[in-house]
DNA sequence: AAATAGTTGTACAAACCTTATACAAAGATT
DNA sequence: AATCTTTGTATAAGGTTTGTACAACTATTT
């Protein structure tokens, strides 16, 4: 907070000017002191310097760009929205049923509308169970997503835009489920050059859910320094996600060196990008379906202690 | 522990000022010996140093600078809070204060601790208005982890933890906002080989504050098909945010491009690791501080329509 | 005991802030 | 050309803030 003598030398406006653009046009009425002293903020001061540029290089009168200025900050605090305590009823864009909702989040995605994709991720998990929309609605869309990227129907940035929407959802779920100490730590990522991070999440989630503790370390993850990290946080499943068949051959060293290091670590592959005739990779990899997660996890026998 | 005329010499500051100051302001009282002498620690002499550099530098008045210091003073022993009138009294586990927050969120980090570290965010922001955790926790620590990793003291992963925690935070704020159809919109994202995109977060949680459409495309993003995006959605302002000197010249051409194929697209560029010989660079370049955003935003004029 | 340094309280002047009124120069309107 | 409006600046009269000074007293040190 400011007195107007130090706004008056940040802006180059005279003290007495300031004052006469406040009483005359209203412009700027920053908070007192309770002796009536102005104390202007931040925001005011970069107000003021709008205003003087207004005026000295955009040839305005003053009482004009404080006419402008004025409206600029009613628009931004628009009075008040409908939405203070009201409920409003929405009731021409009724509720999607669970075919409509990938659709409709396509839709949303495609054009970037975030309130919108927001919106309608909100409603659908308020009325369906969450795996059911996880499977059903939010793997097929990424893998939808996935393709036209290949395609090339779809922008890279698109991609990337749905991967942070759902991240953000899954990542919320993760605080829910609690952890069990006798149940062993996992780690989570996608190695280098990997950006595809929903399977991952998916997997991670469904490990969490199980009380799995799982670390999760997202896309594009530098290796070095991963033994320490195992070491330290006493990891024993390892998961790795691998979309793009071009990282195989890193991995798979990656993989053997690990093995070689950490004999008892649990190492798993997801993923659409591991070779069919990857003999070693194949060995780890774990399928994208639920239901091979399940079996998985029940012959998992690595208990803590 | 000094006497008065010691913490005056170290000060600069005169015996009686600082007694006055005391009188006042009820700022920085000191300890007394039993006749009731004044005993100054180091932490009185530097609150002193920092009152005086906000009066003689910073312009600030003393009753100014004085509350600022106190209220930083209470915001770090906020002993109790009193939250529905009733008194909770935390003795065991109390609250953090705001200086250790960061700390103990370092710890938690450290130890890829997300229980914790969610929890201690969650009462951080319970607690304190958000942008002042934003400015004051936040974005230190977060340059702190930069230069631990720099240094190599931190992992890669660790680095990645961190931000992956914040971002989780920031996004939630996204929503609260609500966006102005007046205002223009922006993209914000960090191009190829740029990890880091706390800076990015934070630029883009103000200007949503401010009402502005923010599509949020994060860190790592390719560029191709960028003007697609820039098009199809009336994007007014692109937001770059770049931490590594090393992307500058691949950053250079980009914008060179898009100044090119979109004249009255408004280019911000933020972060660390803009070169400072770099004039084309330089020219885009938007300082760190909330301060000068609020400048920024001031000369915007790019309303839409 | 004298010298030095500390304490509180009151006092004061310079600097700064407040509102209200006034005024001259520039621009717009009649 | 005369008149009205806008706008930056000036001045007056009165309150506030703030650094410093002084008085009266007390404590510590030499």
């Amino acid at each position: 907070m400011y007195s107007i003598k130090v706004a008056s030398r940040k802006t180059g406006i005279e003290p007495v000017t300031i004052r006469a653009w406040e009483r005359r046009y209203g412009v700027i009425e920053p908070k007192r002191t309770d002796a009536g002293f102005r104390l202007y903020t931040d925001e005011d001061v970069a107000d003021l310097k709008w205003l003087k540029h207004q005026v000295e290089e955009e040839g305005l009168s003053i009482s004009q760009a404080a006419k402008q200025l004025k409206q600029r900050k009613q628009e931004q605090f628009p009075a008040f929205k409908q939405n203070n305590g009201i409920r409003t009823v929405n009731n021409n864009d009724s509720i999607p049923p669970l075919s409509e909702l990938a659709e409709k989040l396509h839709d949303a995605i495609d054009s970037f509308d975030v309130e919108r994709a927001d919106q309608l991720l909100e409603t659908g998990f308020s009325m369906y169970p969450f795996d059911e929309l996880f499977h059903h609605v939010l793997t097929p869309l990424m893998h939808r997503i996935g393709d036209e990227w290949e395609e090339g129907t779809i922008s890279v940035a698109q991609e990337h835009f749905a991967s942070h929407l759902f991240r953000q959802r899954l990542y919320q779920f993760f605080k829910v489920f609690s952890m069990n100490p006798n149940l062993p730590n996992a780690l989570a990522l996608c190695p280098p050059g990997e950006n595809h991070e929903i399977g991952l999440l998916l997997f991670s989630l469904f490990l969490k859910r199980k009380g799995v503790g799982v670390i999760y370390l997202g896309a594009n993850t530098p290796t070095h320094g991963l033994e320490k990290i195992i070491v330290e946080n006493d990891i024993r499943i390892v998961f790795f996600s691998m979309t793009r068949s071009e990282n195989a051959e890193a991995l798979r060293e990656l993989i053997l060196l690990l093995k070689e290091q950490f004999p008892g670590l649990k190492i798993v592959l997801g993923g659409q990008g591991v070779p069919s005739d990857d003999e070693v990779l194949q060995h780890f990899y774990l399928k994208d379906q639920p239901a091979d997660w399940e079996t998985w996890f029940g012959q998992l026998s690595v208990l803590k202690n």
